[in-house]
DNA sequence: ATCTCTCTTCTACATTAGTAGTAGTGATTG
DNA sequence: CAATCACTACTACTAATGTAGAAGAGAGAT
C-alpha cells in the first residue's frame, strides 16, 4: 500500500525536481531551485539527498563519479496522503470544506471554472454508477 | 493582513479545540485530544499552550488559578494560508490540480456532490461580475 | 496539621529539518 | 606535473517540534 508519505517543504521541492525529470544529479536539483528563487549550497542539496536515500525516498546510481538520483515514491502517492492529510487536521476531513477554501482564496479563471465543473460531473458520475 | 500562520501539527490539533470550544484550560483540551485517540501528558499540553502564547497564537487569563487559553489566530486565516501553501507546493499554485486530487482520494457522498456543484457554480458568479 | 489532587512553571531531551563547512579524490588543463 | 574543478562523504550546528518529568502551591479531605 505504498505507505504514507509526508514531505517537508525542502525535501519535496527537491522531488519535485525529480518528478520533473525523471531522475537528476545534485548540481541539477540546485541549478533548478536556484532557478526558483532558492539558492542553496551544493552540499545543502547533497545532504538532503543524502537523507532521502536512507530514508528509502529516493535511489541512487553513480555514473562517472556522479550520483544520480531518482524517485522511488510516486508523486500521486505523496500528493494523495498530504493532502487528505491536511483536509483531515483542518476540516475534520470534510471535502467539500476543503474545496471551498480553496475557491475562496484564490482567484480562478473562467477556464478553471469549466475544469472544475467537468470534475465535478465526472466524480458524480463515478459515484452513481458505483466506482 | 493578518500574517502567514502555519501550525505544526500539534499546534493545529490544540487549535481546533481552542476554535471549537471558543477557550479552554489544558485539562479540557488533554481531555479532547484524548477522546481523539491522542493520549499526552498533562504537562505536554501545557508546554505547547505556553509556547503558543510565547508565539502569539493564543492568549492567557488566569481564573482561579487556572489558565484558561483563547485562540488569538482565526481559524479561516490558517486554513487559508496552509490550503494555499500545499497547493503551491505540490500543484504550484494550480488549484484545479488540488480539487482533482481531493477528488481523486476520498469517497464523496452525493450530498456532497450537490454541495460541490453549488460551490463551483457561486464562484463562477463571482468570476462573471466581477469579484 | 497532613495528605492528596490538580495545576502551573521550569527544565530537559530526542528527533527532524535546514543549512553548510571541510577534507579528500579523480579529471582537466596550462 | 602542479593548480584548479567538480563532486562526494563526513561532520556540525541551529531551530523547531513533540514529549514529559520534577518541583512547588493552593484547596479540599480526614
Amino acid at each position: 500500500m505504498s505507505g504514507q508519505v509526508r514531505l517537508a517543504e525542502l525535501q519535496l521541492a527537491i522531488m519535485n525536481v525529480l518528478w520533473d525529470d525523471g531522475e537528476a544529479t545534485v548540481s541539477r536539483v540546485r541549478e533548478v531551485l536556484e532557478a526558483a528563487e532558492r539558492p542553496l549550497a551544493h552540499t545543502t542539496v547533497a545532504t538532503m539527498l543524502s537523507r532521502m536515500e536512507a530514508e528509502g525516498h529516493v535511489e541512487r546510481r553513480t555514473e562517472n563519479r556522479v550520483n544520480v538520483y531518482r524517485p522511488l515514491l510516486q508523486r500521486s502517492d505523496v500528493s494523495r496522503t498530504m493532502v487528505s492529510d491536511l483536509t483531515a487536521r483542518l476540516f475534520g476531513g470534510d471535502v467539500t470544506q476543503m474545496v471551498a477554501q480553496l475557491l475562496a482564496g484564490a482567484d480562478v479563471t473562467p477556464e478553471e471554472i469549466v475544469r472544475l465543473k467537468k470534475l465535478v460531473r465526472d466524480k458524480e458520475k463515478e459515484v452513481r454508477d458505483g466506482q
